[in-house]
DNA sequence: CAATAAATTTAGACAAATCTAAAAATGATT
DNA sequence: AATCATTTTTAGATTTGTCTAAATTTATTG
């Protein structure tokens, strides 16, 4: 199966929307999520059924079926590798690598996709934390353990992002925090759940709403 | 200028058909590169222009301006950037790269193109000894020495190939000869031009055709 | 140099991906 | 249940890149 560009970008749209339990997903959100007019998206919508990628009913809404979703991930799978490659060997900040992988991941090339993960030691997760999925697309189990949940005195490792959008990256590229670092947990504010933290020896306070949207695994 | 992937194409074919010297290519000539019509190519030789990338005179011909000249540029350089990436980093026979390059060569964002040049060391030549343009559009420049120019008794070190067509370059695997390999020049036949010569200890014999296709340097 | 051949362009059409505006279906509310 | 609001689809148009067939320009040649 070939498919366009813009086929792929739909599929990895539903894919996202509709969850890890298969939900039907609204025309509405797909054009919202692909920045375009729900007339679009019925019309790709037909066509997607067509190519027996997803299942769709007029006005009930649509779902990827098997191999769409097999193939959504496999796009998935690119992208966290490109990223993977752009941090790990070229550099990049994790802030940085979104829209550049956007563009990698469409690249066709099993054998290409197979080696860059082989050359990169088969990672499991990207380095916003997310899994990777393997060949097969299954994705590996994270624990989702975010820092609101630590308790005072706990030492912890920083495992991924719950959100990865630019403004919460770049936020958290300023303190300097990286997938791996160790944070010491002083104490936690009662008042509002700001947590008192040290990190490469330097203290400071973080937010309640920042340490839900950070990923932990205790040391 | 944000060009799309097929006027990237045109750009390109422009670039190889009228060769170093700027010619002015014919429309017939670029239709059979680019494996469409003629009545196509004139279509987008009018878009082109109108961008301002191209000279065109109706029924007389077109070429690169400057501004179509560096784009083109900047694309080859991309391609050879990642054909070095996937044969140095990633394993891959240097026959097989190109459909992967002609993918990758796309992917827009100049700080990839940078840090991957930087990453493979800034390298002059790709895995077929062709040139890469550096960031302001020079090449690198090489001497066009072939093998069928080497006296008898000569070691040569092989510096890239002549004609990159999948057969040869299979050809040229298939015997084992590597970039940097050095051949030992016993003979050259004066009844057909073959060469006699020892690669890796082993000694045999290769065609006239096939040694004008191989650039060398005297060791 | 006039006729013919070859190369090129023009004209008109089509598929893909998009849009706007209008119609239809669904759902929510009194 | 009838009405109104929301969601979704249909209809018709646009842009990009492509095609075929016909017309035009340029080149060749008897």
């Amino acid at each position: 199966m070939n498919l366009s560009l813009t086929e792929e970008n739909y599929l990895k749209a539903l894919f996202f929307i509709s969850g890890s339990e298969g939900n039907l997903v609204n025309t509405n959100a797909v054009a919202e999520r692909m920045e375009t007019k729900p007339a679009t998206v019925t019309d790709m919508l037909r066509k997607l059924k067509k190519k027996e990628l997803i299942e769709y009913q007029p006005y009930k809404g649509s779902r990827l079926n098997k191999e769409g979703r097999l193939y959504a991930i496999q796009i998935l799978r690119k992208h966290r590798l490109w990223e993977t490659f752009l941090v790990d060997k070229l550099g990049f900040g994790w802030e940085e690598v979104h829209d550049i992988a956007e563009q990698l991941e469409h690249v066709r090339s099993p054998k290409l996709t197979q080696r860059l993960a082989s050359f990169l030691g088969n990672p499991q997760f990207d380095p916003h934390g997310d899994p990777i999925p393997d060949e097969s697309g299954a994705f590996p189990i994270r624990e989702e353990l975010t820092l609101d949940r630590s308790v005072e005195g706990e030492v912890v490792i920083v495992k991924g992002v719950k959100d990865s959008s630019p403004e919460f990256l770049n936020y958290i590229a300023k303190l300097g925090i990286k997938l791996g670092d160790s944070l010491n947990v002083l104490s936690v504010e009662p008042f509002d759940g700001s947590i008192l933290l040290v990190h490469n020896r330097q203290e400071f306070r973080l937010s309640a709403q920042a340490s839900t949207n950070l990923y932990i695994s205790r040391a």
